[in-house]
DNA sequence: AGAAGTCGTTGAGAATGTCAATGATTGACT
DNA sequence: AGTCAATCATTGACATTCTCAACGACTTCT
């Protein structure tokens, strides 16, 4: 029951059909959560997202960026410090010298399931209004937005 | 089909399955492509945004930090931008005289309007795949989640 | 009138994004 | 075999964006 006596609470018709800008808001909305879910473990989803990959898929540092979507430079920074937290390791890449493949280390695999069970209830609050049907329809578009080569 | 003799594409369970990420990533991607259409009118998708609210609202540079998610310091800065170009200006709001109500000049209601058209076009093609009802179907839930209070 | 809160602003420091250059290595071509 | 372009991780520089704390001007509560 909005009473509108002075309150003028517009909304911009134009910025309320644009579907990046309620995808950007909706992303920080997300992505807040998820920071806070896993801050007292020193991780953010940054990291939290590096760790999962250095657990579950084993890439190399080029691969991190490319899934990531982050600058090579930047992944360098990112693994240096998980590193040297000991959270993993990076490896020769056997069939090509020049790649280095980043694997979590038993202490990382550890931190990942922890911060993964917190990062999964808080995502659990955050979609519990709504159908579960209807999510998952959501993250099938995003999957196929996500990775189409228009970025 | 997918042949895996050697190539070793795994995807990350975890990630994949992880909705705030793709929305992270489809973001990113969205963003990007909406940068690129507004980049030679001398805009990005932040300060587009600005224009948007300052023609279709006319809020104070508060409700501006709250819109768009942005620190109140980071307002003072894209206003004072748009400003010295003479797309926007500030007046005082008549009922609280702390307040900056944030409106479009001529000029800058011009330039918007060009700019939301490239917007809309460059957005119609990144979600031309997909089915219409689809779509609104995902912006109902963004809008949900965007001004859900969790952030 | 006085206390407590809000608004815009300034400034500082961290985190992120972007780009160019380099040494080591690979793959393609001759 | 030997050259040459391309790829990978890294470094460094710089711009943009985020986050916080403080301040004067003003408002609201009591």
């Amino acid at each position: 029951m909005d009473t509108d006596r002075g309150a003028r609470v517009h909304s911009s018709p134009t910025l309320d059909a644009d579907t990046s800008f309620l995808l950007a808001r909706a992303s920080a909305m997300a992505s807040a959560v998820g920071n806070r879910a896993v801050a007292d473990l020193g991780l953010k989803v940054r990291t939290y997202s590096v760790l999962a990959l250095a657990v579950e898929v084993e890439p190399s540092q080029r691969e991190l960026a490319e899934r990531l979507r982050l600058d090579p430079s930047q992944i360098v920074a990112l693994v240096d410090e998980l590193e040297a937290r000991g959270l993993l390791e990076r490896r020769q890449d056997p069939s090509d010298r020049r790649a280095r493949i980043v694997a979590a280390t038993p202490a990382g695999a550890a931190l990942f399931e922890q911060a993964r069970t917190r990062i999964e209830d808080a995502q659990r609050d955050l979609w519990a209004p709504y159908e579960a049907a209807e999510v998952e329809a959501l993250r099938a578009l995003l999957r196929s937005i996500a990775y189409s080569d228009r970025g």
